[in-house]
DNA sequence: GCCAAACCTTGATCTGGATCAAGGCGGCTG
DNA sequence: CAGCCGCCTTGATCCAGATCAAGGTTTGGC
């Protein structure tokens, strides 16, 4: 899709690097690729009060400018690791090239889709609803060692509290529907963060769609 | 943005008509410019339960491919006036017009904006902000023949049931909240559909961001 | 290894919004 | 114009999830 001497001017202007859990993605121009890693945007209402609206697992896009005046913050939940470009670069290309636009275009309307996914979890699910979307879209997302037919196991890359910034809901509330998933034999719970899924279909049961 | 002879191709392939309030639009390969009235769109779980994750007002773009997996549907909410065209001429014209492309680009990118602010409506406001941020939306929205500097009045194109599907909430608190708006001087209602803001910046304060 | 801080779980109680219930309007239709 | 039907409002009660409270567990620093 790209010609040869656009590859070499990608791969001069291209910087790789690395940033620690809990680091803020500045909105410094550059398009990057998520390589590894999972990045949160946060949407925060002037009372303190926080929505998680989006994730970027790798291989992701990620670095659109955000409309200036709505407050979103990208923030790494994980060490995550980042290859950039200027975005004047990549917009010049797209011009050049259809396929390339595309991509970028495909790439927001499948943002979109997620998002209107999670709005209907927001608005329309249960608690238990929500947690158990929830896992199954990280099971989904998160490149897993350790993964079977029917059985998936993963580690959490959020906490407690992120995850209730995502479902609108308290970190009690989170705990307590997890507490639950596990009694109930739906999932397994290690070191608080390691996740293991019995069968994936009994936690899509309990997704309410 | 486009030549003489892209103009004329496009006139030739566009076909105007109108659908009454209740019409489902089907997905039949078109992209539509909405000319007049209110199109939602709605995400239904498989008990029943709807979110509406989106709304198309004058002179808004409509009708994209939606992941055909999601369960999404579009409708019209009043009287509706599209103007069409095939879905194939769009997209190879936008090969050709890097400007075209970045139009259907910008547009997606919005509509992710609004969709990531209403999710956190959904997760994070309550029930009195949900409503005074929804009035405030459909008020920027509706083109409006009484409009002074801070006092705006409008038909609202939905329903007590559609205004609580978009917000998460029943019609009965939708009912509830709006008839304590009025109690409070912020707006008037007559008609069950007629809303009058006495000022912008009253019902802005109760929004919650 | 000990301590502190950060995070997580669980229990008790409270409450915002849901649910259940009972009318109140218009707007059609005959 | 009466009667019906679809919507909307308001009141009473209930409950899912929030809030308040009290530990438990893991991690990291010294």
């Amino acid at each position: 899709m790209l010609n040869a001497r656009q590859l070499a001017e990608l791969a001069r202007a291209s910087s790789r690097h690395e940033v620690l859990a809990g680091t803020e993605l500045p909105d410094d121009g550059t398009y990057s690729n998520v390589l590894s890693g999972v990045v949160k945007l946060t949407r925060i209402l002037s009372d303190g009060r926080q929505q998680i609206v989006g994730f970027h697992f790798a291989p992701d896009f990620l670095g659109r400018p955000f409309e200036p005046k709505r407050p979103i913050k990208a923030e790494a939940l994980t060490k995550v690791a980042l290859c950039s470009f200027p975005r004047t670069i990549i917009d010049r290309m797209a011009d050049d090239t259809p396929e390339l636009g595309h991509r970028l275009l495909n790439h927001a309307l499948s943002e979109l889709d997620e998002a209107r996914d999670w709005m209907t979890a927001l608005g329309r699910k249960t608690a238990s609803e929500k947690v158990a979307s929830f896992l199954l879209m990280i099971a989904r997302n998160v490149v897993s060692a350790n993964r079977s037919a029917s059985s998936v196991s993963f580690d959490l890359p959020l906490s407690r509290a992120d995850i209730a910034d995502f479902l609108g809901l308290t970190i009690e509330t989170v705990s307590r529907e997890l507490s639950r998933l596990r009694a109930d034999g739906v999932i397994r719970i290690a070191n608080k963060r390691h996740i293991s899924l019995e069968s994936t279909g009994r936690i899509e049961g309990r997704c309410g769609d």
